[in-house]
DNA sequence: GAACAACACTGAGGTTACCTCATCATGAGG
DNA sequence: CCTCATGATGAGGTAACCTCAGTGTTGTTC
């Protein structure tokens, strides 16, 4: 019962979280899985489809999808991988890299909207305690 | 950057805790947003399918259809509002009410499971912490 | 060095869980 | 009773995933 309250209490704050982040989102009309993919390409720089398929955890076709859509936007450009003609690489834009540092921003804010009310000392004890869950097992 | 951590360690754990609860799910053949309405009629008893799209946070015609899939399955029924013949009020069938009981206590294990790791200081201001969260502002 | 399995991507088409809009029956107020 | 609002649902749409089959490319094996 202790558990129930625990389990309640962490799907509510992460609905709350997932509001925030769409807030964050919506003026760049970027939909939530553009953003993974531009954080991803972001993080690790260019790399083939079937690589960012596998850190997004989506099926490579699923991947292409995701692509499409921020090449459409000018977000990403796709490029032949000159170490292999079966493969493409996916980059970032110069606007691709500047959206992503904008949404940052944005939703490192709104990040803060949420977590400004503990006091320093819960903060840090959130922080590792989420850690630990985190990298258990 | 702090921020950046803290968020980031919030979606990694729920990330783990998703897929904790899909596998707890995964024996009674229930999808999550079943799962959801089965919580609320649970909870609150036999309600108006409107009251039970609130509740969700879902469009009335989605709640249609979810009760569609969980009546399919016996696990609710529907029946006439006395009080107001355009209104169908949904109840769960016992099938539905020993489901729940099933999923509540696979969930309460495999969230177990999860915050198993934390000694008992750390588990109880997390819920502290977690709680202030979720009721702020 | 030809044959061939394995691989990278994408077209076609499916699923889930939502949505809006239009419709139909019923209810409530003037 | 006539109009307007309300509860549920049919029809049809969307986003973000999926699988499966096909095409071109590569590495391996004989």
């Amino acid at each position: 019962m202790e558990e129930e309250n625990l389990l309640e209490a962490f799907w509510a704050v992460t609905r709350r979280l997932r509001v925030h982040t769409r807030i964050a989102l919506e003026p760049w009309h970027v939909s939530p899985s553009q953003s993974r993919a531009l954080g991803v390409l972001s993080r690790h720089g260019e790399m083939r489809l079937s690589a960012l398929a596998d850190h997004l955890h989506i099926a490579p076709r699923s991947a292409t999808e995701v692509i499409d859509d921020l090449q459409k936007r000018g977000l990403a450009v796709r490029k032949p991988d000159p170490s292999d003609r079966r493969a493409t690489l996916v980059a970032l834009t110069p606007e691709g890299v500047s959206t992503m540092q904008a949404i940052n921003e944005a939703r490192a804010a709104e990040g803060e909207r949420l977590f400004a009310g503990l006091d320093p000392a819960d903060r840090a004890d959130l922080t590792r305690i989420l850690r630990q869950l985190r990298d258990s097992r």
